[in-house]
DNA sequence: CGCTGCAATCGTAACGTTACGATTGCGTAA
DNA sequence: TTACGCAATCGTAACGTTACGATTGCAGCG
């Protein structure tokens, strides 16, 4: 992006027989100038087109006006986080209204999250961080706070420290959507999970054992599955379980993937969602409309999920020594009726 | 990220007693300095985990090793963007390898896509521009070519000029599609199409009235749609559809959510899908599985698609007297059986 | 009239990098 | 010995910005 008649300071300077410096400080309307010099600062700094230099600002200041966002790629299947998308969206919007612009930077399965955010502190790019998909005792967090780079995850960790986040209360939606199962008479409660050290399914099984506690229904440990959903592991995960002797007559699905999978199997076989099976599950709110029958969905706004982590982050960078922020977003459960 | 003790290329001098000149050409291999000097350089390069600094790189050589993207958001429901994610991931992966960055600059409806896209480029922090959701006559292209600044589009715009694009073959997918219902039997086809300005839309009726010219079927326009489909949208409009006297036999859907609304409409009027009713459509290779009866369904690999933007731009970028690449996706369709 | 204080403006250096044209040292040919 | 060519290295300026400490002009005061 040369193209090399972009307006800068001097020239600014040239055409009203000013110094840079006054015109610099002009422009943000420094106090130690004449009104009526801003104007006409601000006058042909509009005519010509100018706009503050990126890099010249940025080598100058130490600040780059860049937020980067760590993501991972699903290997599975596109379908597996729907919810990234407006992440995404609410975060380049709320990013772009005060300035910043969102680097998005996303790591293959294959990546050492630790090794690959080390490399990305090392460009020093970015003035703040936003990381994603934490995991227990997550190394990034210590990292990140010793080196004191502003930034925030989206979850939380297992860590006796304070760190800004901001996070799904997912304890919370497993606990409604186990609760809900459990007004509708069903004892036998499957649960897909991901997998064990990914923090936001320990936190959902807390919720889980909390509501079947509540009711007083023993944990059955072959309910409970660990893993990376697809379609097609769902339902064959579901249909084991519907042929053993004690099946399942709930079901708490991880993500829509599971949700299509076990509706797949029903179908098979033949069984009615809302009668013989009831259905709880997440994020599908339009796709619960137009199942024949009516099943909880617990949703959360994730456009602004994504607007928040960035304006804590933007917080954390101009106020580093400002209060840690620690943010839960309910969402909201549609229990079907 | 300011974590002060970043290194550079003066502290690397100094400790080895030699000119900052001689440091950094060594460290790009520069023929100039003697093949000793460089292995003690980058040794100690190393050792203090030099990396060079972005902004003072960026602001003498006018490079900022960064790409931005322009994507529109969905209004409507972020499923109706499934395609987007990996689009997305494919872009990152790719510019990572390279050593670029990508940053993603998302519109809203209510943008000027031509007023935005002039405030970007004023900023002049990306070495090349993506742009995406291609118009009739994008005014984008025309003022990207005029200012000279390395781009590449998603889709294409019919406009008398060359111009870089990496575009996914709609002509054909429509064809396809239309050819394989009419393989089916069908001769009452409804097509759903996205807003008529809609360059792949616009694309993707030609290929459909290729099909039916060929089969002597004459087009109705009843049976085409064009609008921002929704599962709500679409459904009624197919339910509208079906009602009439002359109902469609097949239907080519825009995409999942065109999908998912039919098959609503089919489940409540009772019709048998695959004998009552034949439907192709687009990217729904892992939600056609789980159908009770085979679908057509065509789909593009987005990630490569998402790689093969980026490498195209990164030749603008260091060649742009190069040629003007036109490259064209032509996807996979499977009929089904 | 000379001094002070203030408002307005200026000049210079610096951020980290690279490009360009010098400069050094040294072996070799005249 | 002197001049030359070459390899290796150096010094300086510049990219556009901002911070800092000068500097100017002028009104008010004793």
């Amino acid at each position: 992006m040369k193209s090399g008649d972009m307006a800068n300071l001097k020239q600014i300077a040239a055409e009203l027989s000013l110094s840079v410096t006054t015109v610099s400080r002009a422009l943000k309307d420094g106090p130690e100038v004449h009104p009526l010099t801003v104007a006409r600062v601000k006058e042909v700094a509009k005519r010509v087109g100018y706009v503050p230099d990126h890099h010249g600002r940025a080598l100058k200041t130490g600040r780059t006006m860049t937020l980067t966002a760590v993501l991972p790629m699903e290997t599975s299947d596109y379908l597996s986080d729907l919810a990234k998308l407006p992440l995404i969206e609410g975060m380049t919007l709320a990013a772009r209204q005060t300035g910043y612009s969102l680097s998005i930077y996303s790591t293959t399965p294959d990546d050492d999250p630790v090794e690959s955010m080390r490399r990305l502190l090392q460009a020093r790019s970015a003035d703040g961080l936003i990381i994603t998909r934490m995991v227990s005792g997550d190394a990034r967090v210590k990292l990140l706070l010793d080196q004191a780079i502003p930034f925030v995850t989206f979850g939380r960790t297992d860590l006796d420290i304070a760190y800004p986040y901001v996070d799904i209360d997912n304890e919370q939606i497993a606990y409604d959507a186990t609760r809900r199962l459990v007004d509708k008479g069903c004892r036998r409660i499957a649960l897909q999970l991901l997998v064990p050290k990914d923090q936001a399914s320990a936190t959902r099984l807390i919720g889980y054992r909390r509501a079947m506690a509540e009711a007083g229904i023993p944990i059955d440990q072959s309910l409970i599955s660990h893993g990376t959903f697809t379609m097609e592991s769902s339902a064959a995960w579901f249909d084991r379980l519907l042929a053993s002797s004690d099946p399942p007559t709930g079901l708490a699905c991880a993500n829509e993937l599971g949700l299509l999978g076990a509706l797949h199997v029903l179908g098979k076989r033949g069984l009615a969602l809302g009668s013989d099976v009831h259905i709880v599950t997440r994020d599908s709110t339009r796709l619960a409309r137009f199942l024949p029958a009516k099943i909880g969905v617990h949703s959360v706004d994730m456009a602004a999920v994504g607007r928040t982590l960035v304006e804590v982050l933007e917080r954390r960078i101009t106020d580093p020594a400002g209060p840690v922020e620690a943010i839960l977003f309910k969402g909201e459960f549609d229990a079907g009726e």
